[in-house]
DNA sequence: ATGGTAGCCTCGCTA
């Protein structure tokens, strides 16, 4: 069984010894990380070699970050999304490690949706990029590897992923154009792991840090993991682990794995 | 229409 987790961990650093522990604890085989907050030279990588893992960072001073950690050897393959003249945004990285291929994707959030009177830069950054994301998504299902696009997508799927779909009606994470282009690229065939498992489950991924949102179970399921069909064959399970968001010092989003059969 | 909290880094931006 291969165990492969997501987290946007919102900082590294001011995150790292509740990561380590859960890692620790959790013993993922892969883990794809976001929202590093740091560049590459400042990742904390030797305290995750040191639990056996190998690196591929992308990062950024102050925003976004992403990485994958696994314990055998990554070959990266892209360092960043296909197609994004001027993009230097660390928002993705993927690669082949355990006889499986692996993003990890921090996608924009795209909020606020509107400024001065019409669509903001930031929303049409966030439809540009998925639209990018399903360019590419397309070449890698026409392979025969196992994919597992993860990460925070910044993506509410369908109004049973949010507390509160109502309020949400003008949110970038869940505008009809943003549920639109995430379907399209599902729509390819990829498998949402999480609801493959859990058909009419209503559980969250994040919670805001404001409002008390964590305490009232106010969030939104907006973190995934997209299987590829060669993938989704191999399903054994995919959970939420709440635990680490009830925590000291948490991160707003708490992690999501899967376990795959090995073939 | 706004504000609520957190991280980073400079007192604003992103989420």
């Amino acid at each position: 069984m291969i165990k492969i987790a997501s987290w946007n961990v919102n900082s590294v650093k001011a995150r790292l010894p509740g990561v380590l522990a859960w890692v620790r604890e959790a013993a993922p085989d892969i883990l794809l990380l976001q929202e590093l907050k740091c560049e590459e030279n400042a990742f904390p990588a030797l305290e995750f070699e040191d639990l056996g893992y190998n690196l591929a960072v992308v990062g950024q001073k102050t925003y976004n970050g992403v990485a994958i950690l696994s314990k055998s050897a990554i070959e990266v393959d892209h360092r960043k999304l296909p197609d994004g003249a001027g993009d230097e945004q660390a928002r993705y990285v993927e690669g082949f490690t355990m006889g499986v291929r692996v993003a990890s994707i921090y996608l924009p959030n795209g909020n606020p949706i509107v400024d001065s009177g019409r669509r903001s830069d930031k929303f049409a950054y966030k439809l540009a990029w998925m639209e990018r994301l399903y360019r590419h998504a397309r070449d890698l299902l026409a392979g025969e590897d196992a994919t597992i696009l993860g990460g925070d997508f910044n993506i509410i799927p369908e109004p049973e992923d949010v507390h509160d779909p109502e309020g949400w009606e003008n949110d970038a994470l869940y505008r009809p154009e943003s549920r639109a282009a995430f379907r399209k690229t599902m729509f390819l065939g990829l498998t949402d792991a999480f609801r493959a498992r859990h058909p009419t489950a209503q559980r969250y991924t994040w919670w805001d840090y404001r409002s008390g949102a964590w305490a009232k179970d106010q969030g939104a399921r907006i973190d995934h993991l997209l299987l590829s069909p060669q993938a989704a064959d191999l399903l054994a399970a995919c959970d939420i682990d709440r635990k680490p968001r009830g925590q000291y010092k948490a991160s707003d989003h708490t992690p999501i794995w899967c376990a795959l059969r090995e073939k």
